[in-house]
DNA sequence: GCCAAAAATGTGAGCGATAACATCATCAAA
DNA sequence: TTTGATGATGTTATCGCTCACATTTTTGGC
């Protein structure tokens, strides 16, 4: 008799009360969500059979398969993650641990992981106030708990960096856009190759030396930009003018360009985003001095819009679900092969000239735009 | 003899060669996590006892919940979700289905969501490249396997409303952006009022009537906002010019705004969202028309940049981290009290008035514009 | 100072799946 | 035709936790 031997049909044995209807087995629609006995029972096969095919096991006739199928058709079962995440110790869940998603760039990472991740990863997200080590921490702490087989930040500030190193190693984790100075696994673009590429730009156009508008100091991309800046303005034998920061946003970028329209050496600014820059020319358009014609503006990253800022923006584009899609790529890598930490993966990015920097204007346009 | 009845230690029974370390008890920080026995284990009680304190149950003596709470830090003890999700049928997991979360609102609301989940639940997301039902149910299957208690849907689009109405019912389900028609619970900006102050506005500056550049005709918002227009033109017995339908992007915007400016009877143009003003905006200064002199340009959105156009953009502000707060929180109360669906939560969106929109021009100024 | 009620703790069972092993059926080779 | 190897299936034991109930300890009233 192949039929169960302890519990007759799927009754809770005792005097479980949890509210369940009692009925013998499987009923189409209604009721407690099947469950693998349940396929079992209506397919005449045992429970482990159904386990089987629901695992591509080769030692299943095509006949059987065909019933089990069937069955769980019929019932709209469908596995139990908890269960089988507690026995097979997998949970093909992925922690995304991501700094204010509202900003372009995460945004767009983010999309571009869960996108990859669609097929064999869940992805669990968590996009945090703040960096600091203790919120980090306890995230990760929260993602453990659920079992997350790996983690990706998208943190590319120099706390979450610290923060980062404090995690259990075993544990796959890789960051983007964090610089490669930290010791672990990072995807990342070239920050530095475009800011120099930028700044080149502006000086072989003829401008003296460029202005820099950095982001803010906490974030790596700011200071890898200001880097590449700086060197290649060393580089050219250009003065290097005071350093500027802003903190990402339109209004900074607004702010300091009020400040640079009043100084007339002032031909060529490199913002360290797009949305500085769509600041700055506002402030410089106001005050009169025009864009190109007399101050040139170069930002960074290509948001969608900037082609269609006035004028259009020339800039550095970062293709950031790219990054996204390589982050993912290196942690489901990592966690199948459990290589070490350590690798740095760097992201070229292209520059893509439009309309918003121009040789400087010669003298007399220069005088008679002031 | 409190310790272990049948396993000696955690030894596994038999033959298991699961490549544990088959150490005695709690080992400090090597080998396999500890579980609820070491824990019970090293602070003397029974497992039981531990998942009391765990769970904060009263029946506790002080003492012995110090002991526990000791073991536990000691141990880095996290209990394992899996295990708990099993017996408990509570997973603490929200699914948040996405179009494109790459769009500024979207990616906004899942923000918001996230946020206000932080305490309290996991947020599973998925977002999709098509709305179809297929993938839709697709999605909606791949989270209910992983027992997701809720799940709120980021789509504002038809064909998503129409697939969602095949979900089984018994699922706690939020939508937003959804329209009212929508048998289901929804939170939504009240698109239509945003649309028809927006066009009143231009009206009542002394534009003759407002031309209308909607969304993609898919997306619930862009009816919604064609509908207040229409219904504010009606109201003033203004004419209703055709339809003009973009895509939501920048370069639509600038194709639909090349056309608009060789009309000269074209003088307010109210934009179904930021993104799309901005190329309408360039293209119409581009053509020398300009903004708002000759012809006035107004919003939907109020994206962080638009205040930095030029000119700045007189727009409708939706609130999209509250929309995504909002939504959380009916789904957290219909997960509560399981309350029926069908609610519909409008809120109220924020007219913005800055610089993109002014009274028409006089004859002469305008004769000198063309 | 003794017994009932309440508080504190311990003991199995079982959530729904997979892993390992046992068993039965089937087929090729001797 | 009989035997050994393989293929197909069933049986049992966990995974780590919470539930229900059993048991022990404490408390309080007489």
């Amino acid at each position: 008799m192949p039929s169960s031997p302890r519990n007759p049909g799927r009754l809770g044995p005792g005097g479980q009360a949890r509210g369940k209807t009692a009925v013998a087995g499987h009923r189409p629609g209604a009721g407690r969500p099947p469950v693998m006995a349940d396929v079992a029972q209506l397919a005449g096969v045992s429970h482990q059979t159904v386990s089987r095919v629901l695992n591509n096991h080769p030692n299943v006739r095509p006949h059987t398969r065909e019933k089990v199928l069937e069955a769980i058709q019929q019932l709209a079962y469908r596995p139990n993650a908890a269960a089988r995440a507690l026995v097979t110790r997998r949970t093909h869940t992925l922690g995304v641990i991501s700094i204010d998603s509202t900003l372009y760039g995460p945004a767009m990472m983010l999309d571009g992981i869960e996108r990859a991740a669609q097929h064999g990863y869940f992805v669990l997200i968590a996009s945090l106030p703040a960096l600091d080590r203790r919120s980090m921490l306890d995230t990760v702490d929260r993602f453990l708990g659920h079992s997350v087989e790996g983690i990706i930040v998208i943190a590319p500030q120099t706390s979450a960096v610290a923060a980062l190193s404090h995690v259990p190693s075993d544990l796959p984790l890789v960051a983007v856009g964090c610089g490669t100075r930290a010791p672990l696994t990072s995807v990342a673009v070239d920050n530095t190759a475009g800011a120099s590429t930028a700044t080149r730009y502006l000086l072989d156009l003829g401008h003296e030396t460029v202005y820099h508008v950095a982001g803010p100091s906490s974030w790596l991309d700011a200071r890898e930009r200001t880097d590449g800046w700086r060197a290649a303005l060393r580089e050219a034998g250009a003065p290097e003018p005071e350093l500027i920061s802003g903190d990402w946003s339109a209004r900074s970028g607004y702010q300091i360009g009020q400040e640079l329209a009043r100084r007339p050496e002032v031909t060529a600014v490199f913002c360290s985003n797009d949305v500085i820059a769509l600041g700055l020319i506002r402030a410089l358009t106001e005050a009169g001095r025009r864009v190109p014609e007399d101050v040139s503006v170069v930002g960074f990253d290509d948001v969608p819009e900037s082609g269609f800022y006035l004028p259009p923006l020339t800039t550095v584009r970062q293709d950031f679900s790219e990054l996204g899609r390589r982050a993912l790529d290196a942690l489901v890598q990592r966690i199948a092969h459990g290589g070490p930490p350590g690798d740095h993966l760097r992201v070229p990015p292209e520059f893509v000239v439009r309309a918003s920097a121009a040789p400087p204007a010669g003298a007399m346009l220069r005088q008679a735009g002031s």
